[in-house]
DNA sequence: AGTTAAAATCGAAACGTTTCACTCGATATC
DNA sequence: GATATCGAGTGAAACGTTTCGATTTTAACT
């Protein structure tokens, strides 16, 4: 492997000249460094990044981790994380399962954002005590190394639940998240204290996982058990694709009539499903630059204050007035 | 930072004595061995990525390239690379973008599956020349360090036009993909062969890029000069679902009537838009297990073939039998 | 007890960089 | 003319491991 060394001997110079000219130190003059540049060239160097990273304490990489690379879901938050750190020299890696956990405590990286079930709290909290930057897109956590950047679940969910209410549906289902997720946890609660507010309303939760087949399950259910118009709110979009999907192949019911559904997130299909899926949205793309932003902010140690990723109603032909109720 | 010197001194024996027993080495006696786990235990130590990565040369890391992160497309691919890897002691990454390219002649990673477009040919050449390993899924290269596991597009391409045939079609349009895209390029050969073998076809070409929007353009185009029932074979079912709905939404043309469509990739949606969308479909999963295998193969210097991934044709009624044509 | 083989341990070099502290000569300052 | 200043360059240590070859300890035979 050609390394520093080569270019050293083949340029008659030391190796810590080469390595200033080729970090563009002043320190070495202008015709020094344009024939080690040169020969840099010629010989197809390339810096050994382990090396380097050894030496500097830091890789100039950050790390993504996600629970599962099963998603259409994360495309745009990626995309958002990657520009903001591209700009600053910053490389971004995507990573997945508990094996590659491994990256963070070993050094690999330089800070981490964390979209994923599989770190405990307790895990993540270590590691910022050894030091390392995170940034938490599913948990509150309260460190000086961990800076989070949450969705606004609660009034999201309040905006569905207002939506439903000035609709005048007064019999709803809401189909719940998998029990560990941050965000289920804050939509359901909002759900909750709507229903407080609201105590004529018929309510009834179904659990849910956030997965396309409980969606459908959710929708076997209500239709089973169904005897008039019920307003349904699914935790997550997937989940109100998979309830729209049963409904319609399996039932004589329909959906904007019989059903009236809206979920949470602005997946891409709900904007292809007929009719059009109500639901909640917000910017993936900027909750990614938020995330990186923050991240860099905490490592170059500046002070950073939590952000808040706001969401807005999106209305769709899912969701009707009531009519003449039976 | 915590180092295996640290524990050396803390178990009182040398800094080789501790290497050898974390690595589990029979030269170390049992009680040292456990001495110093439990020293390292207690002290928090984590080996550090870099250190040994400078100097065993390798990484234990592979990456996986990928044009961008838009897609619900590589989930399961990404999983499929993942069970290979992880079974053997592998960590994956996954990287997107030009200046992600740069994990590779630097040495971060022992070795790459590309699918992005990003990357020239010329430049996987050089950096198999220098030594990498590689496995490329969305090209053909002929060089020892590379290995290659492609879709049986061909075969798949003429199932979807075999099964449009018998079906009695007689005017077909066809939706082709990005310039740059080999996959494009195997599939539209494919039909351009199967269009030579039926000389009495309509045959029509519409450039497409594999983006939904264009599948759009296309459903207007051919909504716009519709005259009798015609087959279209979009060469991804992302267009597909495009021209479906601009069907669907803007035309008063039914497909699985009027318009017969068939796809290729099956993706998730195409099961779920209303007629089911016909398909070529393929394991997405064993796609990236065969190429996680390769190169794991490559890495170790075993002797490897080409894998192909077979293809299948998924029916769907977007695709029915002609009947009195006007 | 003396020799030898095996087992356990150690010292030091090496991997490829960066960077601190230093030298050497030349130019500028008083 | 002595001294300080500056520019260009150098040597060597350090980052945290692994691993080769050497050395010491222990046990096993005569």
């Amino acid at each position: 492997m050609v390394s520093i060394k080569d270019i050293a001997s083949k340029a008659g110079v030391s190796v810590s000249t080469v390595s200033y000219a080729l970090n563009g130190s002043h320190k070495v003059s202008e015709e020094t460094a344009a024939r080690i540049f040169k020969i840099a060239e010629e010989i197809h160097y390339v810096p050994h990044a382990a090396a380097r990273s050894l030496k500097k304490r830091q890789s100039n990489i950050i790390g993504v981790f996600l629970t599962d690379f099963s998603g259409h879901f994360y495309g745009d938050l990626l995309q958002g994380v990657k520009e903001g750190l591209n700009r600053k020299g910053y490389d971004l890696i995507v990573c997945s399962g508990m094996q590659s956990h491994r990256l963070i405590p070993e050094r690999m990286i330089d800070g981490a954002i964390v979209l994923d079930e599989t770190f405990s709290d307790d895990e993540l909290l270590k590691y910022a005590n050894q030091g390392h930057k995170l940034v938490v897109l599913d948990r509150e956590l309260d460190h000086p190394n961990i800076n989070q950047v949450l969705l606004d679940n609660k009034a999201g969910a309040a905006m569905a639940m207002d939506y439903l209410l000035e609709q005048g549906h007064d019999k709803l289902y809401v189909v719940s998240g998998p029990v560990g997720s941050y965000d289920a946890k804050q939509r359901l609660h909002a759900v909750k204290q709507a229903i407080e507010r609201n105590p004529r309303l018929e309510f009834i939760e179904i659990n849910g996982d956030f997965g396309k087949s409980s969606g459908e399950a959710a929708g076997k259910r209500i239709a089973d058990e169904y005897d008039r118009t019920a307003a349904v709110f699914c935790l997550n979009d997937e989940m109100a694709v998979g309830l729209y999907h049963y409904i319609r192949h399996h039932t004589s019911l329909v959906v904007g009539e019989h059903i009236h559904l809206i979920g949470f997130d602005n997946i891409e299909v709900s904007e292809y499903i007929q009719p059009r899926l109500a639901t909640i949205d917000y910017s993936m793309r900027k909750w990614g630059a938020f995330a990186s932003e923050q991240l860099l902010k905490l490592i170059s140690g500046q002070p950073v204050e939590h952000e808040r990723v706001y969401v807005t109603l999106i209305k769709g032909e899912s969701v009707k007035p009531v009519q003449g109720n039976a």
